[in-house]
DNA sequence: TTCCATTATGGAGCGCCGTTCCAGTCCTGG
DNA sequence: CCAGGACTGGAACGGCGCTCCATAATGGAA
């Protein structure tokens, strides 16, 4: 299966399926989640369809090569340690996670494609990643085992959610308007609806223009967190 | 724009947006998110492109009717009650939480394509409805003014998370298939990582194959509340 | 060195998609 | 009764993912 060992590059430069993936994100980073095309691709590589086909199975798995690459790069910034489970340093597990999770959030800021692909292959391969570094620092929590997926899940569920939230809002605005003009916008649409229908999102139209992404998102990350250690105290 | 007051119908069955909507909902839930096209769309309704396209603008507004309809649907089965704020009945704030959830919950699961909508078009018209529907509860809860937008941001994005991450497993294995069987090879490819570099993952490879999807989400749903009741005591 | 199976390439083309265009039909108000 | 707006449906366009296949480059075997 393509092993490719050692092998030198053949013509002007050997296309790989390291250099395809690579193009792929290069791709949906600047046109968009419709701007991966193959022939865009072949064009891209100054190749044809087929070349790529014979690296890469189809669009789906292309698609997963570059997401599983992007979250890769994102979790290894984090020291990872070794297969040490607290970590040891001079950090708590708190704020452990929301290290974790500031990088997927930035991540999926910067390659918004990425989140509608995670929430779509959610227990494939590159889900056990986040997992992984998300659960070891529920362990470190002190959280008893017996609840150890749950709240690892709700945690990557939420990072996950919020994440893919934060990036279609931004999908939606294109790369370059304005953001301060769309959150005016959509707040000021939240306070002409019907004052019977909707009471409490217009009480809080004025807190959605004035409020950051990022700060809210570890808000909420804050917020779980202090959910485990209500229902798990630190020393039971 | 297409006022259409009272008109009786034409020839054999007057073709209205209503009805368009509801046989792509049909579309939807029987063929998945690809099942959706306008050709599809055509045959069933007996009709061409065209007569489709007068009511409807393009596909993405169609999708995006499709999906308000369903959540519409979903939220309307609350009591509701009329402007009021608490609900007066018999029910712990709490509890309306995790009834609203639940009933998204399997709102989302009956209808897998609705979650992949919701999250692409965050801030747009269906998300209100939702927001207002969690946020009366997040009042009720006594949370503090200044806090509302964060406690039901939070919320909503677990709920829609969670649920878009359930859906998707559900999408991945197909209409039909065992769940039990999915779930024990997912559990099973977890068990043969790699011991250093997934020792977390490794431990709830059992968990993961013998959790509910329902009862893990609502455990979530508690964990958060925990989380809103321990940063904003009910009586501060 | 010669030869050939393997590995790798890229162009032609198929079927399907969303969407546009437009000629035509139906219905209603004047 | 007829003009004109409301509505229909079929033809056609460009672009998509993907398959097929003839061919070129390659490295090991003879």
């Amino acid at each position: 299966m393509a092993t490719r060992t050692g092998r030198s590059q053949r013509r002007t430069e050997a296309l790989s399926r390291e250099r395809i993936v690579e193009a792929a994100v290069e791709l949906l980073d600047t046109a968009g989640e419709g701007g991966l095309t193959f022939r865009a691709l072949t064009e891209r590589l100054a190749t044809g369809h087929g070349a790529i086909y014979w690296h890469v199975a189809n669009k789906g798995e292309l698609l997963a090569a570059a997401t599983d690459a992007v979250i890769a790069a994102a979790l290894a910034v984090e020291p990872a340690g070794s297969a040490g489970s607290t970590g040891s340093a001079d950090s708590t597990p708190q704020e452990r996670v929301r290290a974790v999770a500031s990088g997927l959030f930035d991540t999926i800021d910067e390659h918004p494609w990425v989140a509608a692909q995670l929430t779509a292959s959610s227990l494939q391969v590159t889900t056990p990643r986040i997992f992984e570094s998300v659960g070891r620092q529920v362990r470190a929590l002190g959280v008893p085992e017996g609840s150890w997926f749950t709240a690892a899940s709700v945690l990557v569920e939420y990072i996950l959610g919020a994440a893919a939230q934060n990036a279609a809002n931004a999908r939606a605005l294109g790369p370059d308007a304005n953001r301060a003009e769309f959150l005016d916008a959509v707040s000021n649409a939240w306070e002409e609806l019907d004052p019977d229908d909707y009471p409490f999102t217009r009480a809080v139209a004025e807190q959605l223009r004035a409020h950051d992404d990022r700060e809210q998102f570890l808000a909420g990350i804050d917020l779980v967190l202090a959910g485990i250690t209500a229902l798990h105290p630190p020393r039971g």
